[in-house]
Order: structure tokens, then sequence, then C-alpha cells
DNA sequence: AAAGAATTACGAAATACTTCGTAGTAAAAT
DNA sequence: ATTTTACTACGAAGTATTTCGTAATTCTTT
């Protein structure tokens, strides 16, 4: 599985969170926050298809497409290669950094204890 | 400060970890883990030098590059990016996918435990 | 002093990604 | 039935990044 460009990336957020969708509804959504033409958004759609991003019903004429790639293994994927590229592979140091700066919240921090506390049990 | 591409980042990391750097250095280190040319990261060198990222001293022939871009400025940068464009802005999210793989040792999960306390801390 | 090696500068090709215009066709509206 | 609208396909231009070759220069070795 290709690793997905911004602009790709974009648009499986859409696909996520909106199922399948067709071009249409995928650029409108995005051009809630960005200016995109229609056939940027198609062209880019095609690429996805061909790439196995994504697949596509084309039963009728508007075709539908859903996301390939899920949202967790992308995800992972990313962190993997951001702690390989700027953080020397220390999860610990990426988790240091994302936590350090405030916008955690009281229960997301009680959601990482638990984690840190499953973790730590598992591992003996 | 524009943000590095991945070939400048890899040469940051070089910077960052030897301190200022002639080319001929940098590229033997980067061709420690990848072949590249040695004018081709003199030229992403220079690139980097144009746009702020490094600074050199050009006292003698072999210029000295030093990098401007920090460290931490460049991971948080990185870390928001992620945040923005994976996970919904949600850091705790981040974090979960970061330490949901097993790869954490318990030395790093009591730093982060610690990190945790500090954070609630500070919060009442 | 001459030859060889190392370094910088720079242009240009190669690659990857993004954007858009146009043409063709199907569906919908009048 | 005709016009208008919506959709796909596709080529091509635009932009960003990476890679490399060549020329000019300086330093080092012989």
């Amino acid at each position: 599985m290709t690793k997905p460009t911004d602009s790709e990336l974009e648009i499986l957020r859409v696909l996520w969170s909106n199922g399948p969708s067709s071009v249409r509804l995928v650029n409108d959504k995005i051009n809630e926050s960005k200016e995109t033409g229609y056939t940027t958004t198609l062209k880019i759609m095609q690429i996805m298809a061909q790439k196995g991003l994504v697949e596509r019903d084309e039963t009728s004429r508007t075709h539908i497409y859903r996301a390939v790639a899920q949202k967790g293994q992308v995800q992972e994927a990313m962190v993997d290669k951001l702690l390989d590229m700027a953080f020397g592979g220390s999860s610990s140091q990426l988790v240091l950094s994302a936590l350090g700066r405030g916008k955690t919240s009281k229960e997301e921090l009680d959601q990482i204890k638990e984690l840190i506390k499953k973790l730590e049990d598992g591992d003996q």
C-alpha cells in the first residue's frame, strides 16, 4: 500500500469520516476549508484508485469511492515515519513532544495513563 | 522559517547530532545509510542556506554549515502537522498510536508518567 | 613546478505532485 | 426535442524536489 501524499490524505480523511462518497461530495467537503477545482479532486481520486488507495463503484454514472487504506494503518505508517525521521525512533520523545504543550485534557491524560498501565501489566 | 523537505531534514539530523560540519562529513554520514552523490548533498545544503535553514562559514575553502532551524522547533512543527493531518488535532490519539505497539521501554513509560503527573499538577 | 585530489558553483535533467482546461457523454430540466 | 447541467477522461502545464554532470578554482602531493 503506497503512502498517501498530502492531497490524498485530505481525501482519505473525508472518506473515513463520511463513508463511500462521490467526487462531488469530497470536493465540497474539501472546499469548506480550501478552494480546489472539481477536476483537481477528480484527478487525484482517479490516481488514488490506480494506486489502490481507494476503490470505486462504477455502477451508476456518478462513481462512488471508498477508502481501501484504513485509518489506523495510515496513522501508524505516518507515526513510524515521523519517529524515524525526527525522533531517532524514540516513541517516548515523540510522546513527550506531543504532550508537552498543555493542549491535552484531563480525560485524555487519563486515557493515556490507562494505556500505560495496560502496557506495564502486559510486559511482565 | 520554511519547513524542511525530507532530504533537508536528513541533513539537519546530521548537523544536530554532529554540530557544524562540512559537506563532506554530512555526505559521509548520509552515505552510511543511503547512497547519495556528493554534489547532491552539496546542492541541497546550498539551497538550505538560501532558505535560511542553515548558515555557513566561508572563511576557509571548505565551508562549514550549521543548523539554524532548531531540533525542538522542527519536531514541534512536524508533530503539529501530523496531528492536524491525521489525528484530527487530538494529541491523545497520537500518543495512543505511538505507544500502542509495545516498542516502548519501562524507563520511557516512567518518563511519560512523570510528565503526565506534572501536567496534572500544573493544571489545577 | 606539475599532477592529482578536493571543493564550490551552477545548469539542467529526472521525478513527483498538483492544478486546470477541454472534450465527450449522460442525465435532467425546460 | 432542445438546452442546460453534471460527470468522467485525459493531456498538459505548473511547481517542488532530487539528482547529477561539468567547469572553475584551490589545495595537496609528488
